[in-house]
Order: C-alpha cells, then sequence, then structure tokens
DNA sequence: CGACTATGTTGTCAATGGAAACACCTGATG
DNA sequence: CATCAGGTGTTTCCATTGACAACATAGTCG
C-alpha cells in the first residue's frame, strides 16, 4: 500500500459517487456519512468540510440527480424523432426508467425537505422543468395536446409520471405494467384513445 | 401523581397514536422508538414487545393508514351524490387532502419496504382497492370513462393523484394549485374537456 | 520566509436501535 | 386456593451514528 497522501484531492466527488451507489443498493436509510467515509479511505469527521451535515449530503445529491435526470429526458427527447406521440413516449419512458433504476434518489429530489429554500435546486432541476415546458407548449401548438393552460398541463404531466415511477417502485404496480402505463399516459394526454 | 402500573395496558394503541403524531409533525426521520417511549411513560426497550423493529413499526402505521385513507376515500364517495364528475372529484379531493395532511405517513405507505412480503397492507389497502376499482367500472359502464382493462385505468388514475399528492407535499407545486389538478385530472380522466 | 486558508485527523459526546437477563402481573389450570 | 406459564415492562449493556471541537498538514500568496 501506498500511503495515501494527507489530502484526497476530490474527496466531495468521491463522496457523492459513493453515496450514489450505496443509495441504489440500500437505499435512504442506509446511508451512513461515517460509512461513506470508511470507503473513502478518510476519517470519520472529513465528510464534514464537505457537506455540513447529512442533510446537506442529500440535498446535493438530489440536486445531481435533477441534472442528471434532466440530461436523460433531454437526450430521450432528442432522439425520438419527429413525430409527438413518440416524443412523448420517449420522454415518459426516461422518465419511469430513472425512477425505476434510483428509486430512492428520486424520492430524495422529491422529498419536501428542501422545499421552501432558494437553493441550487431549482436551478438544477431547470432543465428537466424546460423539457416539460417545452413538449407541452409543442404539443399544444400542434393541436395534439388539449388547450389551456400550459403550466397545469405540465404539473399533471409531471405528476402522472412520477405517481407511475412511485407505484413501480413501491411494487404496488407490476413492474411489466410499466410500457402499458406509459402508453395509456400517453393516449390519456393526446386524446388519440379513440 | 398517583404511580404507575407495571403494566400499561394499552401500549401498542398508545404508541402507534403518539408515532402518527410525530409522524405528521416531524417526518419519518424524527421518529424514535426511545422517544415514543418516553412520551407513554414506559422505558425504552418497552416498545420493543410491540414491535420488533423500527421497521415494524413503520410497517404497522403504514397498515393503519391505510386503512384510514379507504375509509375517508369510501366517505366521501358516499356522500358525493349521483353525479359520476361529483364522486371522481370527491373521492381524489379525500386522496389528495390525506395527502397534505399525513405527507410523512402517505410516503411510508407508499415505500418500497414492504414490497414483496405478504404481510397485512395487501389487507388494509384493499377498502382503498376496491373503492377504486368500483368507481372505474362504473364510470366505464356509464360511458363515462374510455374503455379497456379497468385494472390498467385504476392503476393510471391512482398514479396520477399519488403524483400530486407528491408534486403538493414536496412544494413543487404551489398548494393553491390542488384544486386546479384535480379539476384537470377529473377532466382528463372523463374526456369532458371540450 | 511566514501567515492564511482549505482540507483531514483524533478524540469525545449524546442519542439511537438492538439485544439479553431479569421482574412483575394475570389468568388458566389443577 | 395454589401455582405456574406466558405476556408485558425494566435494567443494563453494546455498537453505530451524527455532530462538534481542537489540532495537523499542506498548498498559496504576501
Amino acid at each position: 500500500m501506498t500511503d495515501r497522501p494527507y489530502h484526497h484531492g476530490r474527496l466531495r466527488a468521491a463522496l457523492l459517487a459513493a453515496a450514489e451507489r450505496t443509495l441504489r443498493e440500500q437505499g435512504t436509510e442506509g446511508l451512513s456519512l461515517r460509512d461513506l467515509a470508511r470507503r473513502a479511505g478518510v476519517s470519520h469527521a472529513a465528510p464534514r468540510r464537505h457537506f455540513a451535515d447529512r442533510q446537506a449530503l442529500l440535498d446535493a445529491l438530489a440536486e445531481a440527480g435533477f441534472a442528471r435526470l434532466g440530461d436523460e429526458v433531454r437526450a430521450a427527447l432528442d432522439g425520438a424523432g419527429e413525430d409527438y406521440d413518440a416524443q412523448l413516449r420517449a420522454a415518459a419512458t426516461a422518465y419511469v426508467r430513472f425512477a425505476a433504476r434510483d428509486a430512492a434518489l428520486l424520492e430524495l429530489m422529491f422529498s419536501a425537505k428542501n422545499a421552501g429554500q432558494p437553493g441550487a435546486l431549482p436551478e438544477a432541476s431547470e432543465r428537466l422543468f424546460t423539457a416539460a415546458s417545452d413538449l407541452i407548449s409543442q404539443g399544444q401548438r400542434a393541436g395534439t395536446l388539449p388547450p389551456g393552460d400550459p403550466e397545469r398541463l405540465r404539473l399533471l404531466l409531471i405528476a402522472t409520471l412520477q405517481g407511475i415511477a412511485a407505484l413501480l417502485t413501491s411494487g404496488r404496480a407490476p413492474a411489466g405494467q410499466a410500457d402499458a402505463l406509459i402508453t395509456d399516459t400517453v393516449a390519456l394526454f393526446t386524446r388519440s384513445q379513440r
């Protein structure tokens, strides 16, 4: 063993990465600052320099999660071609897939903890936010989506996807139903159901 | 002070009640077995007789939550008169109100913790389950809801409500939008939107 | 060279969940 | 009535955890 340097160098990033993994494998409850420190090979108090608080770590995770989710939805959208239904479906699928893979993280992202505060969260979720808004207004212009306040529609769409994710990750809806639920959702919103 | 008897008498019920209150006021994180024991005026190990585990307590809370939610939705449905839209709206409102009042509890109920196990959860949620199913099949018979697998429609409806609740309790949707979202949901499902 | 600051380390505390061993009650049974 | 078995509560103990304070180290910049 080369004796590791006194300074880790990028502890913050290492902690976040390890935390994300643990979160995926053991959920929020299983996330311990001390354990993260151990895995990073640093002392138990080191993380404190980067995260004042356990909650601060969770917040940072949520922020990173929003960034990633936003990217993935954007990417799905960009690769979905011209057809509006296909775009909507692609976005929904990306969302639900993220939820399935990182259920605990999504829970964290939508936890009420950071509700009122004007932190970095809003900024991180902006990418996702605008992706959804674009999709909505585009659909409304094309007449594929019902008219009305686009903000409300956006909320409703996100709510539905969020709910589907919750149902799936809680096991209250069988995983195999995911595609069917997405199909129904798209149909519901685009009124293409006869 | 009369010295309290060696046996509390109904510790389990007392613990659950206290836990529900704490859950409402401080969320899941703030729920400590030892604290509950203190409030019940009992030694810190006493709860163990009734809940093997912290998780066991949470499960019991979730179960009770499902029972109550089921009752409340049923009651709303029963008092909503004949009009189908009104019934749907009443049920949705009851659901969302529950979510607003007991956000942490709902989170617990839909947490993945008890996913696979054939515990008492399914039984407790049956009342809610059947209420939703009745509502759906009734709407489909009347032609107010779109045709198709009622099970899928049920999942989709619950998902949407669940999502609305999540958005509201996370502060990502303003509380004032609750009614508007419910209205939109009813419209979306009943296709009465124009 | 000599602070200054960021980043880690050690040591310590109180609270917590969990477990074992023991004490008290109550009700069923003979 | 006597007793005894099981349910319920108590004490005591342990390992883990988040938080904090005091100190160490290492680059940076005057």
